[in-house]
DNA sequence: GAGTTGACAACCTGAGACAG
DNA sequence: CTGTCTCAGGTTGTCAACTC
């Protein structure tokens, strides 16, 4: 298996545009054996047919003019002959959770066919950075990585190639952490159907992403989204603290596994643009410490609610 | 400027239970 | 019957930290 790290560098209109936001206009990546050896590189500029100015703001980050773009690749070919630069058995990383939507929200634009047509399994080395160094859920820009590391910093940032090498240099420097079990999905294209849907497990935790429904209700209402299996056993665990919310878009529960022990259930709620819920379920064993812990957090939001409504 | 995520707070709505 | 309260659901807005 080999690893894309992938790097885009994009402009964008003044005005803004829903369909279209963003159009791509460089192509940087670092193709990494499995041992995370770097055994090729591809950069490209795009030619840009969309957007004729760079935005004022883009301009002072990316160092690219339109003259230079001009040089470029129409994307379709370019975006073709990545791909095929990739090969076949291979795993996207990138720093961020950007770039491959926008990769496939430009493809879509051109009305290629899809990468997939289902979510897509990648690294965020960006997330990995915070899980490893931080608290796992701040984000850095990429040079603070860099300089978190002491790596050599002989290069421009900015640039989709040299910020692809970066990124694979920062996630080499993890070693054997593995922090690659916190992968992440990339839903340009959520399951469409039952058979699309996504499961995953690891030693102490697993991952459910839904079909798309017609409404939240919908979804929670069905079994699969609140059943909370046992990432190991795979058996149903009884429910010791029931599914309830802080803010309507992340549901929490606790149930216990008797062979196993406790475990955290999250639900999130995702809405598509055409209007349709799926949902990311995540359930983790977890210590009686974590147990009292989301407790606290349940009585404070339920404590919280009483208070407001007196006041009123 | 455009977009993303996550956490959090404020506000609105309707249904159901209960008291007067 | 009206009014109040609780408990759901839903929307919006804020903030911070990023991507380009």
């Amino acid at each position: 298996m080999d690893y894309i790290v992938l790097d885009l560098e994009w402009n964008q209109s003044e005005k803004g545009n829903k369909d279209f936001p963003f159009e791509i206009v460089e192509i940087g990546a670092v193709k990494l054996d499995s041992n995370k050896n770097i055994i090729g590189s591809y950069r490209q500029l795009i030619k840009p047919q969309v957007y004729r100015k760079i935005h004022p703001i883009t301009k002072r980050i990316i160092q690219l003019d339109m003259e230079e773009l001009e040089k470029g690749k129409y994307f379709p070919d370019a975006a073709k002959d990545f791909l095929e630069w990739c090969g076949e058995n291979y795993l996207f990383c990138t720093w961020g959770s950007l770039d491959l939507t926008e990769f496939q929200r430009n493809m879509q634009y051109y009305h290629m066919e899809s990468l997939s047509g289902g979510p897509i399994l990648y690294y965020d080395i960006q997330k990995f950075f915070s899980l490893l160094y931080e608290d796992g859920k701040v984000r850095r820009s990429l040079e603070y990585a860099v300089e978190y590391l002491n790596l050599n910093k002989e290069h421009p940032f900015h640039m989709a190639f040299y910020d692809a090498y970066y990124a694979s240099l920062v996630w080499k420097e993890m070693g054997d952490s593995n922090v690659e079990e916190n992968f992440s999905f990339d839903v340009f294209m959520p399951p469409k159907n039952k058979v699309e849907e996504i499961h995953v497990s690891f030693s102490n935790y697993s991952k459910y992403i839904s079909r798309v429904f017609d409404s939240k209700t919908t979804a929670m209402g069905e079994r699969e989204v609140t059943s909370t299996r046992c990432p190991i056993c795979g058996k149903n665990g009884t429910k010791r603290v029931r599914w309830f919310t802080t803010n309507r878009k992340h549901y929490y529960s606790i149930s216990y596994c008797f062979r196993h022990g406790y475990m955290k259930g999250k639900i999130r709620i995702k809405k598509t643009k055409e209007g349709g819920v799926y949902i990311i379920k995540t359930l983790k064993l977890i210590s009686k410490e974590d147990v009292v812990e989301i407790k606290e957090k349940r009585m404070k939001c339920k404590r919280q609610g009483r208070t407001k409504r007196h006041k009123d």
